[in-house]
DNA sequence: TCTGGGGTCCTAGGACCC
DNA sequence: TCTGGGGTCCTAGGACCC
């Protein structure tokens, strides 16, 4: 029982969003299709594009104006995140129809634990796809591995409408090979340090030297090195999806902005979309953080910590505001952001509030019944951190391995 | 005519406490 | 007169991903 392989299957949508537009028009489908923001303006660039659209070159984050240089018939659409949210939703019904081990990792990607599922892995793997096309006319590739690095890199390996499998044997043959900047992990930074000590292949990473890994580029790279040898312990997690720990938005300005006016009223538009999204979800942020970049596109940050979490839009402009003014240097702005962060499910955080409530309650209570009042409430473990203020209590007695001191 | 918007995780330095 | 060190939290920035 000890190392039971297991079965991951990785699946990704071709081109998600230029793929829904096809489904819902379907005159689009053959054609070179680009989703871009703001299609119109000169800060538009490319989010998706379809197969036809990159054999002219079109890709991801190419400016729409570079993009329709190289494709001059290059239909260009706005993004319509509701049909992409609903077509996901759809996506991943379909595969929790096989289980109810499905992680999903964005809104056109997920993982699949299929080891307990009586089917041969491939004959799974193909059944999805076609289902995701005749019932979404979505496209996908799939990857079939015993771990979630095996079955994300494979499913990369033929893409459109692919399904790889990559068993442990073939890692050799089929991972080491390619570049390591290939890697799900390794970015051009990432890569630059490693071709300096010699590793170009993922194979010359498998093959890297421990301390070397961990001096240049930290933790990360024996965790990298690990993988690149085909080793990932990590579970496929479907709750993962419901511990976000941050809700931002931010937005470019549609000209670099020096008046503060319009300043603070793009804050408090941004503050309104944070505090929405964070009520959908039923959270409450800890922290208030504001980003700005400026028109040499350095950007800088700076956060505040609430007294209380919160998802009240007034509460979050003010702080916001606070924290904007100490940072901004009155230089045109070209981007704003405002991210709520230490995020927490509100019931989570009302249990916080009533037990910070409660301390300042007890404190002036007679001590012995301010301990009856906590311990009846929270029970013994909590009773030390509740009392940590009380005024009968001297907590600086807990350094000397007592609790408590008493005044 | 340059380069969006949504995230996660890690690191490094300073403050603070004991 | 001189003298320590460990742990934790907070913050800002960086790397990376889709």
């Amino acid at each position: 029982m000890m190392c039971m392989s297991r079965v991951i299957l990785h699946i990704d949508m071709n081109s998600f969003y230029a793929s829904v537009e096809a489904a819902f028009d379907p005159s689009l489908k053959g054609l070179p299709l680009a989703i871009a923001g703001n299609p119109e303006e000169r800060k538009g660039i490319v989010v998706t594009c379809s197969y036809e659209a990159r054999a002219f070159g079109v890709k991801t984050t190419m400016p729409v104006w570079e993009a329709k240089k190289l494709c001059p018939n290059l239909i260009v659409k706005k993004p319509r995140f509701d049909r992409y949210r609903k077509a996901s939703k759809a996506m991943f019904a379909i595969l929790c129809s096989y289980t109810p081990i499905v992680e999903p990792v964005s809104i056109d990607e997920g993982y699949m634990d299929v080891t307990d599922v009586a089917r041969h892995p491939l004959d799974l793997a193909k059944e999805i796809q076609q289902r995701l096309l005749d019932e979404l006319e979505l496209p996908s590739s799939i990857g079939i591995a015993p771990n979630k690095f095996l079955a994300k890199t494979a499913s990369d390996m033929k893409k459109p409408l692919g399904i790889t499998v990559l068993r442990k044997r073939d890692i050799k043959e089929k991972l080491w090979p390619l570049d390591v900047e290939e890697m799900h992990g390794v970015g051009a930074k990432t890569a630059e340090k490693l071709k300096k000590i010699g590793i170009r292949t993922i194979g010359d990473l498998a093959r890297g030297n421990d301390v070397q890994l961990e001096k240049i580029i930290g933790i990360n790279g024996l965790r990298l090195k690990e993988k690149a040898n085909g080793i990932d312990h990590r579970p496929v997690d479907p709750s993962s999806v419901y511990d976000f720990k941050s809700v931002g938005n931010q937005m470019t300005l549609p000209e670099d902005a020096t008046n503060e006016e319009e300043l603070k009223n793009a804050l408090k538009s941004l503050a309104k979309s944070v505090s929405l999204r964070l009520k959908k979800k039923e959270a409450v942020a800890t922290k208030v953080a504001v980003m700005l970049r400026y028109k040499d596109r350095t950007t800088v940050t700076k956060s505040m910590k609430l007294e209380n979490p919160t998802d009240d839009e007034r509460t979050i402009f003010q702080h916001a505001l606070i924290v904007f003014q100490k940072l901004w240097k009155n230089e045109p702005v070209r981007l704003l952001g405002i991210t709520g962060q230490d995020v927490m499910h509100k019931k989570n955080a009302f249990k916080q509030l009533d037990l910070f409530t409660f301390e300042e309650e007890a404190k002036n209570e007679p001590l012995h019944q301010a301990i009856e009042k906590l311990s009846e409430k929270y029970g013994e473990g909590i009773i030390k951190k509740g009392l940590s203020m009380h005024k009968e209590i001297d907590s600086f007695g807990s350094s000397f391995g007592k609790d408590f001191f008493f005044k």
